[in-house]
DNA sequence: GTGCGTTATATCGATCCGATAAAATTATAT
DNA sequence: ATATAATTTTATCGGATCGATATAACGCAC
């Protein structure tokens, strides 16, 4: 899903800053979304120039803070995109790409990855159990609890399999 | 990682050209990366121009073949971006993206991305199943393991959550 | 020799990103 | 009330990636 719709889509709530509108992608989505300033300004200024969003900056100065807001034919536009969206899901992993080619790496360094990724899951799962579950949708909670399946999966893998498998390396190369 | 630096470790095993190496990443290494031509092709010139890697056209003519090698200093210069590289993961999803905002979506369309999205997995974990692991590193193998340990997670949860949460959808709605 | 399917190279406009810069607003201390 | 610090906010750049599209070379069957 394009970044522009993504916004539209949590604009229906309500109006946002870019900024606020940033920390809601990665505070409530970052489980599955991502967003960047170099992203995110450039494609306000579309759904802007397309008026599916206005901006409004009463209230302020020179680069002072603008509220952006979705418009009707946001709306609709946002719907018809809605409509159109595909199951597709998108993976890319550094720490896989590592290990892929263990061995061509220092033993340090693969269980270092191995520790650093393992920390990295437990602390997005806590980060997924402290979100505020009660006043989200079933649709909203659907994803928390699906991305929570994953991590826990991981988790567990790393947990039994991390260290057997370094030994199975070390084993391997002598 | 940066898909040169794929490239690299790629073609330490042997010459390919860059048609065989996007089917090697696609074929081998999908579970964690992929790759484009538009991406390969440019990557591969820019480790050519910094004399990472040769491409040889002996026995073909115009827009033929070309094998591409690694060089010696090609060698090094894998070995140091490898040494560098970090734990990270990277995941969008447009499932869980429409699924956030499953109040705005039709429930026929909701379940039918249930469904691809379970299927899509299901297919990812029969060709991670068929995957030559006798012939792997260690180091291989492991991404192998972690990435099923992920599908079959996901397979598990949409297989006993996806109809139920369909309904709370609909509970939801009336 | 011809035709077809596969292999193969290549590029474009669009989207995204991390890094960086600058400035406005808000909060806090005095 | 004022000054300072922290937070909020806007913005852009060069670089990387992508899907779509175009073109052509190669290999195999007949």
């Amino acid at each position: 899903m394009q970044l522009s719709t993504l916004c539209l889509g949590l604009l229906l709530a309500e109006p946002m800053t870019g900024y606020a509108l940033k920390g809601k992608v990665i505070g409530t989505l970052g489980h599955f979304q991502h967003a960047s300033f170099g992203a995110l300004y450039p494609a306000l200024g579309s759904l802007e120039a397309g008026r599916f969003v206005t901006s409004d900056r009463s209230g302020s100065t020179g680069l002072g803070k603008r509220l952006y807001a979705i418009t009707e034919s946001g709306r609709g536009e946002f719907t018809e995109r809605l409509a159109e969206v595909s199951a597709a899901e998108n993976f890319r992993s550094d720490f896989l790409s590592a290990l892929y080619f263990a061995d061509q790496l220092a033993l340090d360094d693969i269980e270092r990855l191995i520790d650093e990724r393992l920390a990295n899951h437990r602390a997005e799962r806590r980060r997924l159990l402290a979100l505020p579950i009660a006043s989200m949708t079933e649709g909203q909670r659907f994803t928390v609890r699906y991305a929570l399946s994953m991590r826990n999966a991981a988790i567990e893998f790393l947990h039994g399999e991390g260290r057997a498998s370094v030994a199975v390396i070390r084993h391997e190369r002598y």
